[in-house]
DNA sequence: ATGTGTGCAAACGCTTTGCAGTGGG
DNA sequence: CCCACTGCAAAGCGTTTGCACACAT
């Protein structure tokens, strides 16, 4: 996979090692990226390719990531932490019957609030549009 | 105040009681809504209009006013739920550096967004826009 | 040799739940 | 008068932390 090596060279610039749980845990988010996943599942997606892994590595290791800006936390208002690889700006959807989540683009919109809040003053790292409703299926019940 | 009498109302048509306790908890959302309260600080407020009040009590009220549209529950990637009267749509800033939150309006964007699922048959009941970086403060020192 | 990284298990902190009692409508 | 609602305390659950060990450099 291409897009993992990318991932993989942004934890060795900044002085972290590259070790196989670190390794496990990119492959499992980049396997996950589009259910945006907690970090259970992860966990057990890693373990896949690194047996021995612990829970708390897993956290260590997100929080790493998150560090590095190579996965963000999304901020969904759920008792978990739910994680997702960085990519261009993009509208979740929730719905608030099914849980499921779905991504719309939307690069456009979250660059023009980038443009007019870095006018204001303020320096934006990450813009995130989330929309709370009914999807089609549930709302046509 | 008069809003405070709007969203009492909102209670009472949709069969849940008025009691002191749920009166305590909608006043404390409304003085400390600038400030994005958590469960801890509301109970505290709370506790100033009928002190018996009672941290569950206030888990459940919240959940109340979720159900009946009252407050909303914010989609910020933190451990803590942190709560605020449903309004018009506005965009959060959130400083990753010192924690303030801002509140900068957006009716529009949150519109335009709001519009376009709807035609493509979502049915959207709340907007949030997050944006996540360096406040003027922060990102000047 | 040094210190970053790890697994385990225990601790933590916020939230939820069970239950017996209370009071609003 | 009945049942929604409450306070208390205990349980639950996702996350974090302390510690001894492992292993890269």
């Amino acid at each position: 996979m291409l897009q993992e090596i990318v991932e993989l060279e942004k934890l060795q610039k900044s002085d972290y090692r590259l070790t196989p749980q670190r390794k496990a845990v990119i492959k499992a988010l980049m396997e996950l990226d589009d259910e945006h996943p907690n970090a259970e599942t992860i966990f057990n997606r890693a373990r896949r390719y690194c047996p021995t892994i612990g829970i708390a590595t897993v956290y260590r290791t997100l929080d790493v990531l998150i560090e590095t800006g190579v996965i963000k936390k999304l901020p969904f208002p759920s008792r978990r932490g739910h994680y997702e690889i960085q990519k261009s700006p993009h509208i979740h959807f929730i719905c608030q019957k099914c849980s499921q989540t779905y991504e719309l683009d939307d690069e456009e919109k979250s660059f023009t609030v980038y443009q007019e809040l870095e006018k204001k003053g303020y320096k934006v790292r990450n813009v995130s549009i989330n929309v709370f409703g009914l999807c089609p299926d549930c709302g046509n019940k």
